[in-house]
DNA sequence: TAGACTCCTTAACGCACGTTAAGCATTCGG
DNA sequence: CCGAATGCTTAACGTGCGTTAAGGAGTCTA
């Protein structure tokens, strides 16, 4: 469980190591991600940063801006990270495509709880910020699919998209797993895995 | 709070052909794979089965014995089923492996919805029966690790596992997917990326 | 046609949750 | 030293939800 048991009750105020809003909004995903949205109440992520429920108004809108605040930053930074690497390799489909599976293996272990909420939660937003990271989300996916259309010409854009939500299934499977491997094995085990399940070699 | 399963009929009268009981399970489990266990409500569900919520209690002992309902079942038919594969093919691993697959990709293009549930609801459940579930989950995660151990040597068990979760979160990545490619051409494209991740020729 | 059985209804209860309101203490720039 | 900003508190409200209670109508059997 992730404790943050900083200042309880009386005394000096926070050290503000970063801002109390990203602090709590961590806390926030670690316990959405453990028990779910609706699972988890305002009272639940207030206790869990040490104030009361009501308090978390101070920093978000609602307990739905908290889940929006968590969501679009981790659809941005895979999007961006995404076109990144691709934009280093061009003209070279094989070397972009091993750079994307780096990349996003490296984001799954480094952030499992916000990948599980994604995975999870998503459906739980209103319609227009779900549209929003949708699009992200489409437009990560076409970078993919872009990268693996030029690698198999024998597949159609359909089935190209298939094979990216595949291999996205695969390097998202590392939140269902406690450590019991190192991490670098791990990543490397992920990383050979989906190399030859998108390329067959 | 826990409350106790009415499960079958308990007296004389045997097992009904296909009773409403399955019936109303099967629309519960297509809401709460669509909008999550929490996010469905007993009127929702009933609604949905043209019946008033309290209606639902004459044949689950509560929505939580609902969920049960709907999960343990899917543990016991993936784990019995991948043991019958198993045993078909004594000796020789690739051949079990490649059987394995096939069955759980069927599965899965099979049950979408409940491989989503699976996925995202079993913490909702109290102790007693997640227990349960996590156990058949584990009997079938080491029918693939003992499969796979023995295909690759190299491979210590719990590396074997890792692998073995990847592949899982592969072929279940079939429920993300709304049906542009054909069923077929899915299984195929899923079992040919599977056997690849996980053997690397 | 009695009796049992199945399946459903409306009404209501109690509680948990998201949210709002109003106000207090500490910190800090000018 | 003042006044704003920050970050929190307790109290309370409305509502949605799971659940219980009590009863009635249709169907099958003997």
């Amino acid at each position: 469980m992730t404790t943050v048991d900083q200042q309880q009750r009386p005394g000096p105020p926070a050290p503000r190591r970063r801002s109390r809003r990203d602090e709590i909004l961590e806390i926030a995903v670690g316990l959405f991600a453990a028990r779910g949205y609706h699972g988890v109440s305002m009272d639940d992520i207030g206790s869990a940063a040490g104030v009361t429920g009501p308090a978390l108004y101070h920093h978000f809108a609602g307990k739905e801006a908290m889940l929006v605040a968590a969501l679009i930053p981790v659809s941005e930074g895979l999007l961006h990270g995404g076109e990144a690497r691709v934009a280093l390799h061009p003209g070279d489909a094989s070397a972009a495509l091993a750079d994307l599976i780096d990349f996003h293996v490296e984001f799954a272990l480094a952030n499992p709880a916000v990948i599980a909420l994604h995975l999870h939660e998503l459906d739980r937003l209103p319609e227009e910020p779900r549209r929003q990271i949708r699009r992200l989300q489409r437009l990560y996916v076409e970078e993919w699919v872009a990268v693996l259309s030029k690698l198999r010409p024998e597949l159609d854009a359909s089935e190209a998209r298939v094979l990216a939500h595949a291999a996205f299934g695969l390097m998202n499977s590392t939140p269902f797993l406690g450590g019991e491997v190192d991490r670098r094995r791990r990543a490397a085990l992920l990383r050979e895995a989906t190399i030859h399940a998108l390329t067959g070699h």
